[in-house]
DNA sequence: TCCATTCGCAACCTTTGGTTGCACATCAGC
DNA sequence: GCTGATGTGCAACCAAAGGTTGCGAATGGA
C-alpha cells in the first residue's frame, strides 16, 4: 500500500528542485551550495535549505573542506528512494490492470447477450 | 532527464494525502469529499482542496448527482503519472549502476597492483 | 413542511520554499 | 602579514500551500 510508504523520504524527493539537485550531484559526483545554485533557478540560500532537507533523510552527506562544504549523494539511500517510487508505481499499475480486466469482462458479457 | 518531467503532474501525486486519496478512489471505484474525509486524517474542506488540485491536472473527474459530487480517477492520466514515476526511477537507477560499475573497475585496478 | 446531510465560500493559522542583507571564516596575491 | 575576493551561515521577511473553523445554501427523506 502506498499509504505505508515512508513519507519523509518520499517528500524529500517530491520537490522538483531537490530532484534536479540530486541529478546534478550524481552527474558531477558532488557539489557545493554555490556550484549547485549556479545551475539552478534559485539562490544559494534556497539550495542550502534543500540540502538540509536532503541531509536530514540521509540522501546526501557533507564533507567540510576549508571554506567549502562538499555534498555527495548517498547511493544506498537514493536506491531506497527509487525502490519506494517503483513500489507506488507498481501498486497503482496493479490496480489499473485489475480495473481494466473487470471492464473487459463486463464488455464481453454485454456482447454475449 | 528528470528535469524535463512535467512537474505539475508530479507535484499532484507528490502529496502523501493525495496519494492516499487516489488509493481510496481506486479501491472503491469513486467517492465524495465527505466519504474520503471519513477515512483520512483531515477535514472535508482539506479533501475538497486536494480534489481541486487533482482535478486541475486531470487525475480525477467529478460527476454531480443531486446534492453529492462523485469523484472518479482518470485511469489514462494516472497511467501517465505512473510512467513519469518509473521514468525518474529508471534514470536514477541508470546513474547508480554506472557509478557502481566505475567503483568496481577502480577496485579491480587496485587489486591488480 | 421540516430536518438532516452535503456542499461551497470566507477568514484565519502554520509550514514551507524563496528572497535579501549582513556578518564570519578562509584562501590567494601583494 | 594584510587585504580583497569567495563561500557559508544566520536572521528577517514574504508568498504560496495545506489545514482548520464557521456559516449559509441546496438537496433528499421522513
Amino acid at each position: 500500500m502506498s499509504a505505508a510508504v515512508d513519507d519523509e523520504l518520499w517528500s524529500a524527493v517530491g520537490d522538483p528542485i531537490r530532484r534536479r539537485m540530486l541529478d546534478l550531484l550524481l552527474a558531477d559526483g558532488g557539489g557545493t551550495a554555490t556550484t549547485l545554485s549556479e545551475r539552478l533557478p534559485v539562490t544559494r540560500q534556497a539550495v542550502a535549505k534543500h540540502l538540509l532537507v536532503l541531509g536530514r533523510v540521509g540522501l546526501v552527506h557533507v564533507t567540510p573542506s576549508g571554506r567549502e562544504r562538499l555534498y555527495r549523494v548517498d547511493e544506498a539511500q537514493l536506491a531506497r528512494a527509487v525502490a519506494q517510487l517503483s513500489a507506488v508505481g507498481a501498486a497503482w499499475d496493479a490496480r489499473l490492470q485489475r480495473i481494466k480486466r473487470i471492464a473487459e469482462a463486463i464488455q464481453r458479457r454485454n456482447q454475449e447477450r
